[in-house]
RNA sequence: CGCGGGGUAGAGCAGUGGCAGCUCGUCGGGCUCAUAACCCGGAGGUCGCAGGUUCGAAUCCUGCCCCCGCAACCA
């Protein structure tokens, strides 16, 4: 089986893209084109999750529709997606009719396996948090947020049997059949599982919330927006009509999400899958959050970072390279302009950049060009795509691109030790000839490790250096603005 | 309370029993092919603390201190 069906989350639309976005999209676009270049047959998905409370109360806020916040915001992730320079394959959006009819058909199949029934639902209600409370959670009678008393609430609601299949999931995912990485996010879930999985809530009744799929045959119902949004992953292959897509893309092969939703994916969505009688998904990678400058991202702190201004200033390789090398894939990591700078200039000018503008200059000037092979490196660079691809089919990105940067460095230094300007003095032109060979070999087996990375700069470095004749082109890596 | 991760050179990290390592920064030297880039070398650490196991511990065990995460719809 040669297909990879890989997806991000979706994303929720009240809110335009911010620095998490961008590392999630990114991550994934960088291990599909990877996955593309072991010759996997990939469908890459991202999207847009667009019902539920905070879309309506949002729209409403702002005077417009769901409908319209929804485009509005779904708009500028299409934009960020092509500043970032992703090669996805499909954009859901949650209120396409292929999403809405394929949730309703999901939900079908699962109320006919026996697994939804109705309840009243008696509860404290906050109209100022939208949410039901518990007593424990209120002080003296009162919602700590909103210091008024919460209103006793019955409502109907369509509860999902999620307490049948923990045992399943547990058992799933301690067999790794379900994996998950990286395996402290494992551990993590296995350890909310003891608590024993209760049964949800999928539904809301329409006249407390108007925005959403309806629910078959319980037309005053919306579903609750998790059901509605997991079930992207599947509709979005066309599972309303039974494309052939479906039978073969799903199951998915990775979910990529963030670390705030793994119960979610890990426990909901299996769930339903396996209530409705589907595959499962085979891996769940877990990523982390950006801080900033070693704080947490927020408005009242003033630092946030916006993704956009960074492409607008530095282009897609620069923010893309921060991203995937400086960011653990599986970890929280910080942004900061300091530590954007170091990299740019020390490892994609100083290191890769200078590395390959120097062999090809020498390849030029010494030899008119012609491009040769040279065995120097064989061993080191057999040794560095070991440790790629390891890393790379294991979420750690970071670590594959430490054995990229190793190469590189390897290159500059043999430089040195082979003094190649000499070589074209004394007129050696034999041992000439090996040495930039093998420099070539280098740069070109960087330039191939740097293609799922910074696709741009990859393809400018693999046309230098790959053809058959040597060219000299622009700077790969330009010099940063000044900031002031 | 609980569960999980972590505390290693100024910063960021690797290192699960056998002489403490990498990148950045810093100091000194070298080179001239290269985007004032590159290379070499030095300085800098009682590996959180206290015990224990062992011929030998950053690594294993026990206790303690500190930080972080999950538990709680934020990517």
């Amino acid at each position: 089986m040669n297909k990879f069906y890989f997806t991000n989350a979706i994303a929720y639309a009240n809110a335009g893209p911010h620095m998490g976005h961008a590392l999630e999209l990114v991550q994934g676009d960088c291990l599909t084109r990877y996955a593309r270049s072991q010759g996997k047959d990939v469908q890459f998905l991202i999207g847009m999750d667009e019902h539920g409370t905070k879309m309506h109360k949002k729209a409403q806020e702002r005077g417009i529709s769901p409908q319209e916040l929804a485009d509005e915001n779904a708009q500028l992730f299409r934009d960020i997606a092509k500043t970032l320079g992703l090669a996805h394959d499909i954009f859901i959006r949650t209120t396409d009719d292929l999403h809405k009819r394929g949730a309703r058909k999901l939900w079908k199949m699962i109320d006919e396996a026996g697994k939804f029934y109705e309840k009243e639902y008696e509860g404290l209600y906050c109209s100022g948090c939208e949410a039901f409370l518990l007593e424990k959670d209120l002080i003296e009678s009162l919602c700590p947020h909103h210091k008024s008393p919460p209103e006793e609430l019955k409502e109907k609601n369509i509860f999902f049997k999620l307490s049948d299949y923990g045992d399943e999931i547990r058992r799933l995912v301690e067999s790794d059949e379900l994996l998950i990485l990286p395996s402290s996010r494992k551990k993590e879930f296995l350890s909310f599982l003891r608590e024993g999985l209760k049964d949800v809530s999928f539904s809301r009744p329409k006249s407390v919330l108007p925005w959403g799929i309806e629910v078959p045959s319980h037309e005053d119902q919306v579903m609750y927006v998790w059901c509605d949004a997991l079930s992207n992953y599947l509709t979005a292959l066309g599972y309303a009509d039974d494309d052939p897509k479906v039978a073969y893309f799903w199951p998915a092969d990775v979910h990529l999400i963030g670390k705030d939703i793994v119960r979610f994916h890990a426990a909901y969505w299996p769930a339903m899958l396996m209530a409705a009688r589907l595959p499962l998904p085979k891996a769940i990678y877990v990523h982390g959050f950006v801080t900033s400058n070693g704080h947490k991202m927020s408005k009242s702190l003033g630092n946030v970072v916006s993704p956009n201004e960074l492409l607008k200033d530095y282009g897609q390789d620069a923010l893309r390279y921060y991203l995937l090398r400086e960011i653990p894939s599986d970890d929280d990591g910080d942004f900061s302009y300091d530590r954007f700078e170091i990299l740019y200039k020390d490892e994609l000018q100083n290191t890769i950049g200078n590395l390959i503008r120097r062999v090809l200059s020498m390849n030029k000037k010494y030899l008119n060009g012609v491009a040769l092979k040279g065995e120097d490196f064989d061993e080191a660079i057999d040794m560095a795509w070991g440790e790629y691809h390891e890393k790379m089919q294991n979420f750690q990105i970071r670590q594959a691109l430490e054995s990229m940067i190793e190469l590189a460095r390897e290159g500059n230094s043999y430089v040195e030790i082979n003094k190649p300007w000499l070589l074209a003095k004394k007129e050696d032109k034999k041992r000439l000839e090996e040495v930039l060979g093998s420099l070539i070999s280098v740069c070109r087996a960087i330039g191939e490790m740097l293609r799922p990375v910074i696709p741009l700069a990859a393809e400018k470095i693999l046309n230098q250096v790959a053809s058959e004749e040597i060219i000299l082109g622009d700077p790969l890596f330009p010099p940063l603005l000044e900031r002031e």
